[in-house]
DNA sequence: TCTGGGGTCCTAGGACCC
DNA sequence: TCTGGGGTCCTAGGACCC
């Protein structure tokens, strides 16, 4: 096996860059959902001490201080560059895998020229100039290696976006360099499990004896030890594996303390988990709705969840809404401050595959029809055209997004506008 | 005032069955 | 006197990822 991981820098920082070039080297940050957090950092904001997952509100004077450029996410944008960037890998591998929305594995097997450096700066090049986002490569015998080898290419000076550790000799200069807790798989509580044994570099883990890895990190560990050593345990997959579960959740830009709100909440989000379901021609035989206060501050808490099994898997916005609303009723509470809420969808089966059932299947034909008619839509005019009553129009609870840029590249309405001169 | 959202996989432990 | 044990399924919770 040899195979690269291809990863966008500060990917959601990138993209707003490639439609306002005055950010360019200016501190920028983008924003989570409701502008929660910093999810993306330019250089220049990470060298402020900005960091991964920072409150925005406990960042807003260093903001302001160095006046960095604050967006609310955009994952229209981001999505659609996304597609982009991955329709230009496709010419340099056969075999894809896109692992996430800023990396995507490249099957080498075969490609002779993959091995001068020339090929892997050629494609960082050819990204650039197709899509306008810069990429890293990382190049090893598995993907942990090349996740690795990426990371080394983004952080250590000297590698110019590129580091290939196909050879051995590569690896054993590298490895001892590497700290475990940034080895892909290892999290904080790995690391420090790891850290108690004594081992703290990439270098030690991949010596630790087998049994002790799988007794310690249990089997994903034993994987990632004999990844480290060269041994593939993790194969390429250039198609997703079905999907597992959909989920629908937020958190309220303000409080919600009324029912009447809450429920409209909740049918917005079980609309949309049907519409998640029908993008991907599935059916749940399973929801769940939960709710919680704030947990960071001093609210009164209160959380739960409650469930239910339908009796032939849905896809009907409208069955699951009604399914979902009566949850809702079940498991709320007066007198609380709800900070968030969410639909999961679980048992998933294909839409196709539904056993058809005698009493209701005329009705299951008419929902169909009803569904595609309002996807199309939706799809034409934009999301949530048409929805359900009960979903609400004024919406006090939707989320905050003050800083969100134009969907240049998805809605004709906000293209960008070039001047000649 | 203000702290994301959406996933996957693994394990332990209880329920149940024979 | 003496009160089983192994397999399977399900669920909750933890850990990790981007």
């Amino acid at each position: 096996m040899r195979v690269a991981l291809v990863d966008a820098n500060n990917f959601y920082v990138s993209c707003e860059r490639v439609f306002d070039p005055r950010l360019e080297g200016k501190p920028v940050i983008v924003l989570s959902n409701n502008d929660g957090c910093a999810v993306a950092r330019s250089d220049e904001a990470k060298a402020l001490g900005i960091w991964m997952g920072a409150p925005f509100f406990q960042i807003r004077d260093l903001v302001r201080r160095h006046r960095v450029r604050v967006f609310s996410s955009n994952y229209a944008l981001y999505g659609d560059m996304s597609r982009r960037v991955n329709e230009t890998l496709a010419r340099f591998s056969p075999e894809i895998e896109v692992y996430s929305i800023d990396e995507s594995f490249l099957s080498l097997a075969g490609l002779a020229d993959s091995t001068r450096p020339e090929w892997s700066q050629d494609l960082r090049a050819t990204v650039r100039r197709w899509t306008g986002i810069p990429v890293s490569v990382g190049i090893g015998p598995t993907k942990t290696l090349a996740k690795l080898a990426n990371a080394c290419a983004k952080k250590m000076p000297g590698f110019q976006g590129v580091c290939d550790l196909t050879d051995r000799a590569e690896r054993e200069a590298i490895l001892p360099r590497v700290p475990v807790a940034k080895v892909w798989g290892i999290g904080p509580a790995g690391a420090a499990k790891l850290a108690r044994l004594g081992v703290r570099t990439a270098a030690e883990l991949a010596a630790l004896p087998a049994d002790v890895a799988r007794k310690t990190l249990t089997v994903a560990g034993a994987r990632i030890v004999e990844e480290l050593r060269g041994t593939p345990c993790l194969d390429l997959e250039p198609i997703p594996p079905a999907r597992k579960g959909i989920a629908v959740t937020r958190s309220f830009g303000k409080p919600v303390t009324r029912f009447s709100e809450m429920r409209e909440a909740v049918t917005a989000f079980a609309v949309r988990a049907g519409e998640k379901l029908r993008e991907h021609n599935l059916a749940a035989g399973h929801l769940s709705v939960f709710m919680h206060t704030n947990r960071f501050n001093d609210d009164p808490r209160y959380a739960n969840a409650g469930s239910v099994a339908f009796a032939v898997a849905t896809n009907d916005s409208r069955e699951i809404a009604r399914a979902a609303v009566r949850i809702a009723q079940t498991i709320w509470r007066d007198g609380f401050r709800y900070a968030k809420a969410g639909v999961v969808l679980s048992d998933l089966v294909n839409a196709g595959k539904v056993a058809p059932d005698l009493f209701t299947a005329s009705d299951r034909a008419r929902s169909k029809r009803l569904m595609d008619a309002i996807d199309a839509l939706n799809r034409r005019m934009g999301r949530e055209t048409v929805t359900l009553a009960g979903a609400g129009l004024k919406r006090p609870w939707r989320l905050r997004a003050a800083h969100r840029s134009p969907r240049y590249t998805t809605a004709f309405a906000e293209l960008p506008v070039a001047r000649a001169r």
